[in-house]
DNA sequence: GTGGTCTAGACCACG
DNA sequence: GTGGTCTAGACCACT
């Protein structure tokens, strides 16, 4: 489902919480899809339930799961818009750096550049 | 010299390393400009000297600034190769993130756009 | 874990810094291990604990460590290259002392004769 | 006569007290040269009196000068046995450096690399 | 419990 | 006056 690295400084919540929701924003979990219960994935990743259970919580109030009272949390079945939303926030941070960029004194082409080609793998 | 945000959830030190990081590397403070004393810019930001004394330390340590005991903190030379370095630095994150965009289905028109054009003001 | 010196004009949280270092570099204390805690190293050396923290500080700037919170700190994997590199700055720093020894009339085999010989310890 | 370095990060008094000395035990000041007065090597550095003062006297107590009560103030006549002690100091740092590489496990062919030889200027 | 930030106040070295 | 170190004690985020 999701792999913790314990070296990556964020907090282990923080890792359970995007790893989730890149799955689901990618549609590598379809709406609705029943994701693990706390405990279960808890025990999965040999973490505390406390955490899973916040990471859960921080989920649902984005939005990405919503939770059925005694069935289990499911993936949201609007996707779209909050992948939509990502981009905007995505959006606006490159057009955040590109500024500072140019303030420090990036060429066009040199940003350009940086944003790579369809096909090539930047990241 | 510097503002800070209290709701900017940066920690304060932070921020003024980045405030004064920004001055040096624009070339607002020329090589060699001396910088407020610990003591005066702790005044003037109404801040505890021990806070400011350790965003000095961190920029000294990125050679922006260097330190002489009693005397003062000067803005390095040099500041060229630090403004290469972070130039790269940007451009990596930059990279990345419009490999992630492009995960989550965004278009190339999409991705030039948010780069903005000169004289632009994208933030 | 490691020993102040009251006397070492160096500050106390250089102490530990190169203390811990010493020990990663030197491969006790393997990679993930986990090294005491701020506050029990503190109390361990009868030492405020913020200088500690500083010290941690310090070897995460530097890859000894790495820091998570809420879990500890931990020595970093990756040890070797930051040994390759400390015996590179060892090694400069020994040329330009030959060389000043050279300039104040030193000879190749008093030079030679400093250096010592494996297994004595010249400490 | 010696040049202070603003951007060292020494105090400015040890760099006199460096500079001083090191002509002295070259040579290049033989045994009883005068050396400028504590104010007029202040006006020609442009620094404050008293930290020139200061260097003189870490030169006294060091005994690489004199002071004649008056008469102003002289290099030292027994400039051989300040060299031989501060050789004796250059060898054991060395040594010490030694064993510290090999413990991070330097090769004997590594440090005979360090320590350079005559002609070749490694500083 | 863990690490990280901040404040307050003290002391030292340097100019 | 300057920067640098240290202590004491508080608060926050994370597990």
């Amino acid at each position: 489902m999701v792999k913790i690295d314990y070296r990556d400084p964020r907090p282990i919540y923080e890792q359970v919480v995007d790893g989730i929701e890149d799955l689901a924003l990618r549609g590598a979990l379809p709406a609705d899809t029943q994701i693990p219960s706390v405990r279960q994935l808890a025990m999965e990743l040999s973490i505390n339930p406390n955490t899973i259970q916040r990471a859960y919580a921080e989920l649902e109030r984005r939005g990405v799961i919503y939770a059925a009272k005694g069935r289990g949390n499911f993936i949201s079945d609007d996707i779209a818009s909050l992948r939509a939303r990502r981009l905007d926030e995505i959006g606006a941070e490159i057009g955040a750096l590109a500024g500072r960029a140019r303030t420090l004194g990036a060429t066009e082409e040199q940003l350009r550049g940086w944003l790579g080609t369809k096909g090539e793998d930047r990241e």
